[in-house]
DNA sequence: CTTGACTCCGTAGTCGGGTACGGAGTTTAC
DNA sequence: GTAAACTCCGTACCCGACTACGGAGTCAAG
């Protein structure tokens, strides 16, 4: 349990100072720990809260639905968490399917474009006239 | 070859009057085109334009890209058409893996929380305390 | 005891792709 | 001829997740 200032939590955890105090704000992390003095203190329990943060980050969580999940921990919804995680799936996989079809459409475009003759009209410019192309959800 | 009215155009193309002001401040649209009275005409060669521009975002082109595409379709450079369609590809294709991965981590996050009975550590919450975990790529 | 690094806190700006608003002019239908 | 609907144009605001900036206070090393 070894005291850390927000500078070294910062970079323990490989954020910026300010991504933690806007963290703070967003009430992910408390801002009304135990200070030494004029400066807040940070012990390890916080740096596993915000590597918690940013690896849910990376599964594609909102930091609404962190905060969310972080509740959840604490008053231990198990159920509550879960049904979170699979919602969470389930967009994942929407989203994959949306991607495979966009891969399959650019593939079509690429190779169609490769095997056409330059004085035809190019493929992938104008493939995309077409009708009845994919509906709409990028996002990139 | 009728003139549309850029309400009627808005309709035509499935986009707010606003979405296509705002592209012609972005140059993907030209806002100097020919007048009856005080009001701009549009014709068909807008809503292709148009078209086009909504369905390369769906393939998840930028704005910026899009413009360049349009450039490149002017000048009939199709060797760099091709290009900016195969960077798309393999973009979504990186993005496809990273999904692909954040799937199975949610997965087995929520068969593992199916599996654990109630005092034990509920797998959801804390096996994202685990080191090397996924490396950050989120974006939704 | 000074210097430089750090902390605190508030506010503002960034990105991309729009949406919203408001006043003034124009056109169309009745 | 007037009212409703539309257009034009400019500016401001939205979302989410930061990042930047600035001034004041504080702390640790030399």
């Amino acid at each position: 349990m070894k005291a850390l200032t927000i500078g070294a939590l910062a970079r323990a955890a490989g954020v910026s100072v300010e991504t933690i105090r806007y963290y703070q704000r967003r009430k992910l992390l408390r801002d009304d720990g135990p200070r030494q003095g004029a400066f807040r203190v940070y012990e390890s329990a916080d740096l596993i809260r915000l590597r918690f943060i940013r690896r849910a980050q990376t599964l594609g969580f909102s930091l609404d639905e962190i905060a969310e999940l972080l509740r959840l921990d604490e008053i231990d919804d198990r159920v509550e968490a879960r049904a979170m995680a699979q919602a969470r799936l389930e967009e994942v996989e929407r989203r994959i399917g949306q991607l495979n079809e966009i891969r399959d459409a650019l593939a079509s475009l690429v190779s169609c474009c490769e095997h056409t003759e330059s004085p035809a009209p190019c493929p992938i410019l104008h493939t995309l006239l077409d009708d009845g192309f994919l509906s709409r959800p990028p996002q990139r």
